[in-house]
DNA sequence: CGTGTATCGTCAC
DNA sequence: CGATACACG
């Protein structure tokens, strides 16, 4: 449901933006709106009860397409039903199952078109087929949690605790949990994103504007969408969101707003529907989330003094942390707290990692892995954990006694951390590996790379810390569970930790935070307007680069940061390096190293320590759950008051996660197969990156470059001393292919083009040259792909643009340019339509859109971007961008 | 005019 | 779940 209009209302303050404007961002993503998405591909399969894990693949292919442009994802995955919540599940499920009752009986008729139309309406994504996703997540290294109760609590607590600079989600409920950064609207076609910022409420005013949001606070705007109908309450029969939003500019307070609704009597109200109210305010306020620096649940914002049981059953009752632990890793059933029951042990079963586990060596056997000597030797010694779990903070020389070895998993006595008997608790374990950490990185200098950890090692984590000091979980190098107990444990290095973050911590991790100390929430007193718009505190440093690029979108270093480095092309050199790059010795090393592939790995890896549950034998998921899963209330108030009741060897568990905690950090990604050749020295091709995404927006003031990680096998070259997949490269390979064969097309495509639709006025001479020459010098390929510059041809100079095919789709009717929609290729059929725009029409049409806001997305020198997002400003529409954003939708590039 | 309700599309071959 | 269209008061 969400807030009923409260999108629409939000309009002036919606920014399109495209992805490469968020470069260098963590977003968290509300992982339901791509499941349920994904089912769409497979909903017949599902229903009729055939495996199938394609729904997965919806969702990696955009996890692919936000790294490729330096966005880090955080995926976060709905749990179990919240209390708040009741009765509208059961009516779902039993219009579920009429459409699966009534799909069927289509299916026996014959009449598979309609059939399907059922199939698609009676899929419900369950925590398993969320599970198949999480599996994918873990072998590529990406972020999740699962909720303990609802995604978009646990998407704003992260935002919260700036573990995440934004929100991508469907759901406009998330600006009501209090996030400040929130992206509707994901169009993987065009790349783009409508944000929606906390700071920009006072702009929502009249005429331009429902609902007038200036100078309220948080509260107020709390108190409207409840008001209004959201999930946890419907509304007063009769109010909806404008005439909540009148009714609390009048009387400022929902009570006061309820009370003069029940005094006149106009109004229907139902009784008690103050006091169900307050639950519903309390459940955006203080739902239950899942802390992963402290690894508990927590509320969302602290809770008042006068928090009461009754709102604490209502918002989400704790768990055992261990057990919260499980299920915010995915291996417990939200729904039942069992553990997690694969229903597609057979999709990525641990097959590669089970593999690489009990042959370390062979597994490249199939032709799945390229090894160099270099990596064959690593991995007669930790073969497995350059695959996925060596601690690259541990050197070889320091840690060879503890360090796991490939069969650690196996002979978990050889695991610890220099001790392996005795009862030795959970944290005791922790806390020697953190102090051998400390120690070895006061031995080694900081920015000093071994020969490890020059991929996997600390400045990622250093960089990462100088430039986002708030985020305590990237202070040193210690990655998962360790930190926060050690950071508590000695009390926060001032200057390390921001203040407020620390205390804040702390103090929640006593569970109760003083108003007082709520500095985000609680304290919303009325405010001018003017603080209202920018006074917001953020527990984000004002110079960290998500802050910087955040402030400063248009800048041309922030415009830049996403395309590679090329000075040469630059007219000015140092717009192409980030004002937080790293030094230059690692810069030799990655290139431009905070945006490369490896870098991103790295500073993912290092971040995020799931557990690798799948690759481990002592699996927990043997029927059995652990003595720990026992939710009885003393023992949760025990363990939640020190994780030192966790016996490592009571629970393997336990001891495996110490294991995988103790290695992951190493995990170097096997996505390492993206282009790694600057890293490794090896020469790169001139041009070969302009063979990323031809229509890519890349904002720089250079020649359509491609990406860095621009994935290319160089034959006869070196190999990079990394495993790298060759069915990947492989595949890449056959993308080159298929994207040279698209541009023959494209040429003669272009030609016919040219011919049947554009204008008679001429072509500008220089674009019409360096188009053809480009062309010509991609006949001349070999077996490297180059991508041409695209073909001079600009939209101007044709009057049939990529926005026939939408009006071919379904008709929205309010384009902007009116002109865009008048000849829909009527020849041609809808499809062949979207082939030839996919293929063609890379070419750009530099548009005025406002007088601030005029977008070049072009192929020339002189083509450039220039994006406004004051929130004043006329914005660009969606239909703006998705004009002026040239499309290939191919999803294949991003993998 | 604003609210309430019903319907549709979501993917991707 | 949002967008949309439309009926109702």
């Amino acid at each position: 449901m969400g807030i009923t209009g409260l999108l629409p209302a939000l309009k002036p303050i919606q920014n399109t933006k495209t992805l490469a404007e968020l470069s260098g961002k963590t977003i968290a993503v509300d992982a339901y709106v791509w499941l349920h998405k994904g089912v769409y591909s497979c909903a017949t399969d599902l229903a009729l009860g055939k495996s199938t894990t394609r729904y997965v693949n919806y969702a990696m292919d955009r996890v692919h397409m936000l790294r490729h442009f330096k966005i880090e994802p955080y995926i976060v995955f709905d749990g179990g039903p919240l209390p708040a919540k009741k009765g509208t599940e059961s009516e779902r499920k039993k219009k579920r199952e009429e459409n699966l009752a009534k799909g069927k009986a289509l299916v026996a008729q014959g009449r598979h078109t309609q059939a399907r139309d059922c199939f698609n309406k009676c899929i419900d994504v369950t925590p398993q087929m969320a599970y198949q996703l999480i599996k994918k997540l873990r072998a590529e290294g990406v972020q999740y949690l699962v909720a303990p109760y609802e995604a978009d609590a646990q998407l704003a607590y992260l935002e919260r605790i700036g573990l995440v600079d934004g929100i991508l989600t469907e759901d406009s409920d998330l600006l009501v949990f209090g996030c400040k950064s929130v992206f509707f609207k994901f169009d993987s076609t065009n790349y783009t994103v409508v944000s929606i910022e906390r700071k920009d409420f006072a702009s929502v005013v009249p005429p331009r504007s429902d609902i007038h949001l200036a100078g309220w606070t948080d509260v107020q705007f709390r108190s409207m969408a409840i008001l209004s109908g959201c999930d946890y309450l419907p509304s007063i029969p009769g109010i909806g969101l404008k005439t909540a939003c009148n009714l609390l500019r009048k009387y400022k307070t929902a009570e006061a707003v309820v009370k003069h609704l029940i005094f006149e009597g106009k109004k229907k109200v139902p009784p008690g529907y103050l006091e169900q109210y307050h639950f519903a305010e309390k459940c955006f306020q203080h739902q239950k989330v899942y802390c992963p620096l402290q690894e508990k649940l927590v509320p969302l914002y602290p809770v008042p003094a006068d928090w009461t049981q009754e709102y604490e059953d209502y918002c989400g009752g704790d768990l055992d942390p261990a057990l919260a632990k499980k299920l915010a890793m995915g291996d417990v059933d939200p729904h039942t707290l069992l553990p997690m029951n694969d229903i597609n042990p057979g999709f990525l079963p641990g097959s590669k990692k089970h593999a690489a586990a009990t042959k370390p060596v062979s597994h490249k056997g199939k032709g799945k892995q390229v090894q160099t000597t270099k990596e064959v030797k690593s991995a007669s010694t930790g073969g497995i954990l350059n695959f996925f779990g060596a601690n690259p903070i541990i050197p070889p020389s320091s840690s060879k006694p503890s360090k796991p070895s490939p069969l650690t998993v196996k002979q978990p006595r050889v695991v610890s951390a220099g001790q392996a008997s005795g009862k030795r608790t959970l944290a005791e374990v922790m806390d020697s590996d953190i102090s051998r950490k400390k120690q070895k990185q006061r031995q080694n200098s900081p920015m000093k790379a071994t020969a490890q950890s020059r991929f996997f090692g600390q400045q990622g984590v250093r960089q990462r810390s100088v430039s986002l000091p708030m985020q305590p979980h990237d202070l040193d190098g210690a990655a998962g569970p360790s930190r926060i107990r050690e950071q508590e444990k000695e009390n926060i290095v001032p200057g390390d930790v921001d203040e407020y973050d620390a205390s804040d911590l702390s103090m929640c991790a006593q569970g109760r935070l003083d108003s007082e100390v709520d500095l985000d929430f609680d304290h919303e007193l009325p405010v001018a307007e003017v603080e209202q718009e920018d006074g917001y505190m953020s527990p984000l440093a004002p110079f960290s680069p998500s802050r910087d690029a955040h402030h400063d979108l248009s800048s041309p270093v922030h415009r830049t940061r996403s395309t590679p480095r090329r000075s040469e092309s630059s007219p000015n050199g140092q717009f192409f390096r980030p004002r937080y790059q790293r030094d230059p010795e690692e810069e030799d090393d990655f290139g431009e190293v905070f945006s490369s592939p490896t870098s991103a790995n790295r500073r993912n890896r290092l971040r995020s320590c799931s557990p690798r549950c799948l690759s481990s034998p002592v699996h927990h998921r043997d029927g059995t759950p652990p003595p720990i899963l026992s939710m009885d209330v003393q023992q949760r108030q025990s363990a939640s008051l020190t994780m030192e009741r966790v016996l490592v060897a009571d629970t393997p568990v336990a001891k495996r996660l110490f294991v995988e905690t103790t290695t992951c950090e190493a995990s170097t990604s096997r996505r390492v197969s993206l282009d790694l050749r600057g890293s490794l020295g090896i020469p790169r091709p001139e041009q070969d990156d302009a063979e990323g995404y031809l229509e890519e927006p890349s904002g720089s003031t250079t020649p359509p470059t491609s990406t860095p990680e621009t994935p290319i096998h160089v034959p006869g070259s070196q190999e990079p001393s990394v495993v790298i997949d060759v069915d990947e490269l492989d595949m890449f390979d056959i993308e080159e292919q298929m994207l040279r064969d698209a541009h023959a097309r494209r040429d003669a495509v272009m030609k016919g083009w040219r011919e049947k639709w554009a204008h008679k006025g001429p072509i500008p001479k220089s674009k019409a040259t360096t188009g053809s020459k480009n062309i010509q010098s991609s006949s001349k390929l070999k077996g490297k792909a180059k991508m041409t510059n695209p073909p001079a041809l600009k939209r101007s100079h044709t009057n049939v643009t990529p926005a026939g095919r939408f009006a071919l789709g379904k008709s929205k009717g309010n384009s902007a340019n009116s002109s865009d929609q008048k000849k829909p290729s009527s020849t041609r059929s809808a499809k062949s339509e979207k082939r030839v725009s996919m293929a063609a029409l890379n070419f750009f049409q530099p548009k005025k859109v406002e007088q601030r806001h005029t977008i070049f997305v072009g192929d020339s020198d002189d083509d450039e971007i220039v994006v406004g997002s004051s929130p004043v400003a006329p914005t660009r529409t969606h239909h703006q961008i998705r004009d002026e954003v040239p499309t290939v939708n191919n999803l294949a590039r991003f993998r």
